[in-house]
DNA sequence: AAAAAAG
């Protein structure tokens, strides 16, 4: 299929409307053409311009081509753009218009999605929105999105940059010019606020100094800000805000009781629980009152109900729970209501808790791994192990299947990757070493993830740890070219980790044997019995060993692998990490109400300025959208969903991760188990249906022991929908209604942004990389 | 109903 062709006859017809000033195409004809493309990574047949090329071809001097927004390293993520922004006219951009898409007029590169997903050299570029035209020719008549009232705004408001004109490091805020809200009867909850820094439980006085010590408010010299924007009158006539004591207080009851926190910095992932706080729902009855509730169906969700398990002070530990976890046995504590006779596998599912405190003074060493594993776990990042690590790492080197229900970022990667890797290093001390070098070999261990992303990640945290003993892994999943992943099996591997499609595909072509298959891996294991995943899934598990060891492990972990379980998994072990739940959560929920038509300018509104964001939409057309009217904003934002090809939707993560794009604009490709660092913000353009969707896509942010917060979009018709999402998620969030250019979104996207509120050193601030 | 996952 020459894929080739569409773009380059699209890029051919269209290049004199462009003055040819998109040179880069592969056809020798055009001016950009470089027969021997020093990007050519790609075997020289796809030529590409490396970054540098990019730069060195004037990028800053005029946007000739359009804007690549993804290509705006030369313009610093809070810092004007070095070309000079144009709006359709040709006037000079509206705010916060940084030279989007539109500005340069890259029309002519037609490109509708077909054209997207062709990430040939037809466009020469990577470039992800060069290749569509300006706005009004791809919607046609559609009325161009009104920014009217936005004009008051005129500062740039939306423009999320210019931060850090006064040389300091804390982004300032965009919107304090805006009009003031009524809030009307409002008040209850109308900011409900800054719980994130300041817990101190709303000291008032404190707030107000913090505040002006921040620069906020009444604030910083504009001319710090938008020294190109006129100042505005209203700003400084606006009132100040009123955060008075009445705002409902976070419950942060039993915090100090906690031990100390553990120091998980740089592990690879972090270790908090996501489901928001667990002991503020006991509080509000959410926990008693199941039998009043409508009769909910338990079967498709974990079970939420810690009531039983130790408490944190209780001194069983994570070892003394080995001993029960056979416990199949009906629940002990079952609340007249919940009984759901169907639950059997559920109750397989209910572990005895690992606890946390007992796991301190573990090492991997004690559990079992060797040296050289242990010092590649140290290299990860991992010096000691999390509570589910200690807890199923023991368990997995007997070659037991285990069930390991782990919070997102809590090590799971790990409390497989790295007994899968001993074991069988242990297997293979039996064999001969050409044995086990034996080019061809079939491999040993096999790990399934959902997405390809994820199939990477893992390998990203498994591979170093298998090459440590001289194990090797492969990534086999859909979307890249077939050879490298012949030519892998051909050498011989012995950990596969990818996604069923093409692992399974490979299987039918006989190019992968399956049949000496120790240890199968499912991670987001309830994700894989869903509807399309689950046949797949057991093809291939059919196809291993029946005495092969079966891991599936997932933060959501809950009835519907039954089908899985009860075929392949023989006495499972379970395991779950009691301790840090919701009250250790680091994330703040929140819920803006809003009129449907205001979705689009309150997204702006957060998404702007320079804190790495994560926004969930329910399809890919839609995620597309927003990310295009993002850009419109002038925020750097990139989506990934499966209508972009592989290299796309790679490089736009990696967009995200390396801080390139400060807004991954995602479907739900992106809600199960992609870490990226110092995600600050989570927010969902749609609320998802499924709870379990609604914990995994807020468990992107809130990692490795920073704050973070999730805004869900709720128009006002979806309100009940909503609570009820958030109900069965069991997740209390604050809940507000919000028009354009309220306050309290501005707080939020502060916080987001690392603007300093509280005084204290903000979490969202740091930037490193794992 | 959508998204993901083979091409």
């Amino acid at each position: 299929m020459p894929k080739n062709m569409g773009a380059q006859s699209r890029a051919g017809k269209n290049s004199p409307a462009r003055g040819g000033a998109r040179a880069g195409g592969p056809s020798p004809k055009h001016r950009g053409y470089r027969p021997d493309g020093e990007g050519s990574a790609h075997g020289g047949k796809k030529p590409r311009w490396s970054g540098e090329q990019r730069v060195a071809r004037g990028h800053s001097s005029e946007r000739p081509r359009g804007g690549d927004r993804n290509d705006r390293r030369d313009a610093p993520v809070d810092g004007r753009p070095n070309w000079e922004p144009r709006g359709r006219n040709g006037e000079t951009a509206e705010p916060g218009y940084r030279g989007g898409r539109n500005a340069g007029g890259n029309r002519g590169f037609g490109g509708g999605r077909d054209d997207r997903r062709d990430d040939r050299g037809g466009r020469g570029f990577d470039r992800d929105r060069s290749d569509r035209g300006p706005r009004e020719d791809r919607f046609g008549d559609r009325p161009r999105r009104d920014f009217g009232d936005r004009d008051q705004n005129r500062d740039g408001g939306f423009r999320g940059g210019d931060r850090n004109r006064d040389g300091g490091d804390r982004p300032r805020r965009q919107w304090d010019d805006r009009p003031r809200r009524d809030f009307g009867d409002r008040d209850q909850n109308r900011d409900g606020g800054f719980r994130g820094g300041d817990r101190d439980r709303g000291d008032r006085a404190r707030r107000e100094n913090r505040f002006d010590g921040a620069g906020r408010s009444d604030r910083a010299p504009r001319a710090l800000r938008h020294d190109h924007t006129p100042f505005r009158e209203d700003r400084a006539e606006r009132p100040r805000r009123d955060f008075g004591d009445d705002r409902p207080r976070r419950d942060f009851g039993d915090r100090e009781d906690r031990g100390p926190r553990r120091d998980f910095g740089d592990r690879d992932r972090a270790p908090r629980r996501d489901f928001g706080d667990r002991d503020q729902n006991r509080d509000r009855g959410f926990r008693g009152d199941r039998d009043d509730r409508p009769r909910r169906d338990f079967s498709d969700r974990p079970r939420r109900d810690f009531g039983d398990r130790p408490r944190r002070d209780d001194d069983r530990g994570y070892r003394g729970d080995r001993e029960t976890q056979g416990h199949y046995g009906p629940r002990r504590d079952r609340e007249p209501g919940a009984g759901v006779p169907d639950d059997v596998v559920l109750e397989r599912l209910t572990a005895e808790a690992i606890q946390v405190d007992d796991t301190e003074s573990t090492s991997f060493t004690d559990l079992g791994l060797g040296g050289n594993i242990v010092t590649a776990l140290a290299e990860l990042g991992a010096a000691s192990p999390f509570p589910i690590q200690a807890g199923t790492i023991p368990v997995v080197l007997e070659g037991r299947d285990v069930l390991g229900r782990g919070r997102t970022g809590s090590g799971k990667t790990i409390a497989f990757g790295a007994p899968l890797v001993e074991r069988l290093l242990r297997l293979n001390a039996e064999k001969s070493s050409n044995e086990r070098r034996k080019p061809g070999r079939a491999p040993r261990a096999i790990i399934l993830a959902p997405t390809r992303e994820l199939a990477l990640q893992i390998d990203r945290t498994v591979q170093p740890i298998a090459r440590s003993v001289g194990l090797f892994t492969t990534q086999l999943y859909g979307g890249v070219p077939y050879a490298r992943q012949y030519g892998a099996l051909q050498r011989g591997v012995d950990i596969v980790v990818g996604t069923p499609g093409r692992i399974g595909d490979l299987v039918s072509q006989g190019r992968l044997d399956l049949s000496q298959i120790e240890t199968v891996v499912l991670d987001e294991a309830d994700h894989m019995c869903d509807l399309g995943f689950l046949e797949p899934v057991q093809d291939l598990l059919r196809r291993t060993p029946e005495t092969s060891q079966k891991l599936l492990f997932s933060a959501t972990l809950d009835a519907a692998v039954a089908a899985l379980v009860d075929e392949f998994l023989r006495e499972p072990a379970v395991y779950e990490v009691a301790g840090e739940d919701q009250d250790a959560s680091t994330i703040e929920h929140r819920v803006f109400m809003l009129d449907q038509r205001d979705k689009q300018a309150v997204l702006a509104e957060l998404a702007a300025g320079p804190g790495k964001k994560l926004v969930f939409a329910r399809t890919r057309a839609f995620a597309e959208d927003l990310t295009d009217m993002l850009e419109d904003y002038g925020i750097r934002a990139v989506s990934l969903h499966g209508d972009l090809n592989q290299s796309r939707r790679t490089r736009n993560l990696e967009k995200l991760t390396s801080g390139r794009a400060t807004v991954l604009v995602a479907t739900d490709v992106a809600a199960r188990g992609i870490h990226v660092d110092d995600v600050t913000l989570v927010i969902q353009a749609d609320a998802p249906d499924d709870y379990k969707t609604y914990l995994h896509r807020a468990g992107r942010t809130g990692r490795a022991g920073k704050d973070g917060i999730v805004v869900t979009l709720a128009p006002f018709n979806r309100r009940r929908r909503t609570e009820s999402l958030l109900q069965r998620a069991e997740i209390e969030a604050e809940w507000t209604e919000v028009r354009p250019r309220d306050e309290l979104i501005a707080q939020i996207a502060d916080r987001a942004n690392g603007v300093d509120v509280d005084g204290e050193s903000d979490d969202f601030a740091d930037t490193d990389e794992d």
